[in-house]
DNA sequence: CGACACATGTAACACGTTACATGATTTG
DNA sequence: CAAATCATGTAACGTGTTACATGTGTCG
């Protein structure tokens, strides 16, 4: 992912690693703190991969650069990685979603509570998201990214709705845990 | 994350490895396909952190089964992990958000007509999702997660839509790159 | 003097993922 | 006989993350 961001940003023109963090940072600060190790470590696996070249800059007063380019095969690589469409099967990896169904299965936790505790947390996000939103001197990138991540919260919070719904309506109607398998 | 899922489907009772595979796979097969050395890895991680217990099961006809139970710390741990709720800041490292972005950036790439194919991987995607959530015998967990899935990409394709809007509206008013910093 | 900006890196860790290795029994 | 099911694991890889190491110049 980072690789691909980063040879992205070298498409604009070459820059060196700690260039590289400040323009990541402005653009993706907001919901990425990026710690400027991993991208000195993704800039040389992808100088060793040939998408990017180096050449060092000696500076006056200030240590050397290792000014990095694309080159054309990296920029083969950018455009096919933009150009696919991303994967096919959804993949829901999120945390949340995942406590609260394990909040239904462990049985020694409410999972009512769990969606309570949940729509606090993603109430709040959602308020410093808007706030965030609201930040003067956004650049489009950021600003459009910043709109996905409320979208998304919002989705996620219909969700919990949903689920809070369904909890309801399955107390009742069991007594014990069937198995199954 | 894996860690907590298991211990949560350990919290019904002991199960050995292959078993959990089977469950888990009932459980969340649809959005989450699962090595099951993944499975075997995360069991011998967990007993080394002293979450679960390990007693080998001798079989007749079959290999030995190791059944894992969750000790107090475990049960512990599971509860600790439902209960919290999750991660503050809102972390966006979602593959499309990323493809669209760089689009922008790159500029030898056409957004719009990245926006466009993500549309419609997102309107099949979405399509074979509502067809999961009808078959017959889903898991009331299962069905809950499909439910979110669906949720989510519906926010995904609005925000392409945003996306769409915003990109055309910016067309009228620049005509070079001002990078800023 | 201490903090901060500039500039680069190594080492280790976490977690998910894949490939590979082993071996018995059952079923077509 | 081949394939599937049952059952367990090791080794390596990819990627993100943190901690640590190093050194100069500037500003308060």
């Amino acid at each position: 992912m980072l690789r691909y961001l980063l040879l992205a940003l070298l498409a604009d023109g070459p820059r060196h690693g700690y260039d590289l963090k400040g323009v990541f940072d402005d653009l993706l600060g907001a919901t990425w703190p990026l710690n400027i190790a991993q991208i000195y470590a993704a800039l040389s696996k992808l100088e060793d991969d040939g998408f990017i070249t180096c050449e060092v800059v000696p500076q006056e007063n200030v240590p050397n650069r290792k000014v990095y380019a694309l080159t054309e095969l990296g920029r083969k690589e950018i455009d096919r990685w933009v150009g696919e469409p991303a994967e096919g099967p959804v993949r829901l990896r999120d945390e949340v979603f995942f406590k609260v169904l394990a909040g239904v299965l462990v049985d020694s936790k409410d999972p009512v509570e769990v969606v309570a505790r949940q729509r606090q947390g993603y109430l709040q996000a959602l308020a410093e998201l808007e706030r965030a939103q609201r930040e003067p001197g956004l650049e489009f990138g950021t600003s459009l990214l910043l709109e996905g991540a409320a979208l998304r919260l919002e989705a996620d919070l219909r969700w919990l709705d949903r689920c809070e719904e369904r909890l309801g309506h399955r107390r009742q109607g069991r007594s014990r845990g069937e198995s199954g398998r």
